[in-house]
DNA sequence: AAAATACACAACCGCATTATA
DNA sequence: TTATAATGCGGTTGTGTATTT
């Protein structure tokens, strides 16, 4: 049993709307409004069409004030950032475009920018694995990469994110918790370097801070003997960098990654999920 | 020049949610 | 409270146009 049409699909017009069905639907609503149901509304204006035909026909293009084609960079970003943080919810993206129906925000991202992402991904990556040990000082991370027999990169030391969520507080009291490393080997002729922002101004608690309430994600926690610190990337610009803190430092100022922070990170989170998303990614490279 | 393919965007379908009787 | 209708939403398909073969 299939579920009951929303109307007769043999009595009404289907396909492209034509230029007098526009009109008499546009004069129609701009005159009438849509009287609280558009079901009824097509006899009402005498169209041939199903109500919900009607419905999206103006939604998505005869409503005033709708923006098509032409998308700015800026909305690409702001398209580009939301996907990475809440998946397709495009209404809720299109929400945060002036002018922009969620339709034309789909199409728009099936067309262009779903390459653009997956291409991004795949740099952010690789940029993450590579630039870790060209911006991080090796003197504050003791022990925490070395070469394996083959002369690669070995990651061993490294941490990454899968912060265990009941624990809700780290600290470098507890830091013994983080999870066990994965071992991560960085092809480095398959690495590309891209810009690099280091901003020397932010200690980690800081970044981490900062990647919480804005698009910065962090990607990979690492320790070493007398430091802490991660890989962060922005999510809009795919640009991925690092910092780090001394333990004395934190001792001294009393600083705990807490909720909210990377560590005790609430696991329904769009956050959350970025976090498990890369280390993913991380797994798959190692495979 | 014609056919094939790719692309952009409009429109439809059906499930989920919300409103209403 | 419940059944049904209406609406919202996102995945998918259809259609016209541009580009490539």
């Amino acid at each position: 049993m299939g579920r009951a049409p929303c109307c007769d699909k043999t009595k009404v017009k289907r396909g492209p709307w034509s230029p007098e069905e526009d009109n008499i639907l546009k004069n129609y609503l701009e005159k009438n409004g849509t009287g609280g149901n558009w079901i009824s509304l097509p006899q009402k204006a005498d169209l041939r069409r199903c109500g919900k035909s009607c419905r999206l026909r103006w939604l998505n293009y005869l409503r005033p004030d709708i923006k098509h084609g032409g998308f700015t960079e800026e909305e690409d970003n702001i398209i580009l950032t939301l996907y990475r943080q809440i998946g397709s919810r495009w209404s809720v993206i299109a929400a945060n475009l002036s002018g922009r129906t969620d339709n034309d925000v789909k199409n728009h991202w099936n067309t262009k920018l779903k390459k653009k992402h997956l291409a991004a991904q795949n740099n952010n990556f690789l940029d993450i694995g590579y630039n870790f040990t060209n911006n991080i000082n090796s003197s504050d991370l003791n022990h925490n990469y070395s070469r394996n027999c083959h002369g690669k990169l070995d990651y061993s030391n490294t941490f990454t994110s899968h912060m265990d969520p009941n624990v809700t507080n780290y600290s470098s009291k507890n830091c013994d918790q983080f999870p066990l490393p994965t071992l991560m080997e960085i092809h480095e002729n398959d690495a590309t370097i891209q810009s690099v922002q280091e901003d020397s101004s932010l200690d980690s608690c800081q970044i981490l801070q900062k990647c919480a309430t804005t698009n910065m994600c962090a990607s990979t926690f690492l320790k070493s003997t007398n430091n802490i610190g991660c890989n962060y990337m922005d999510l809009s610009s795919g640009i991925s960098s690092s910092s780090s803190s001394y333990y004395d430092d934190i001792l001294e100022n009393g600083f705990d990654f807490q909720e909210n922070d990377i560590g005790g990170v609430d696991p329904n989170s769009s956050y959350y999920n970025n976090i498990l998303e890369i280390d993913q990614l991380f797994k798959e490279f190692e495979n």
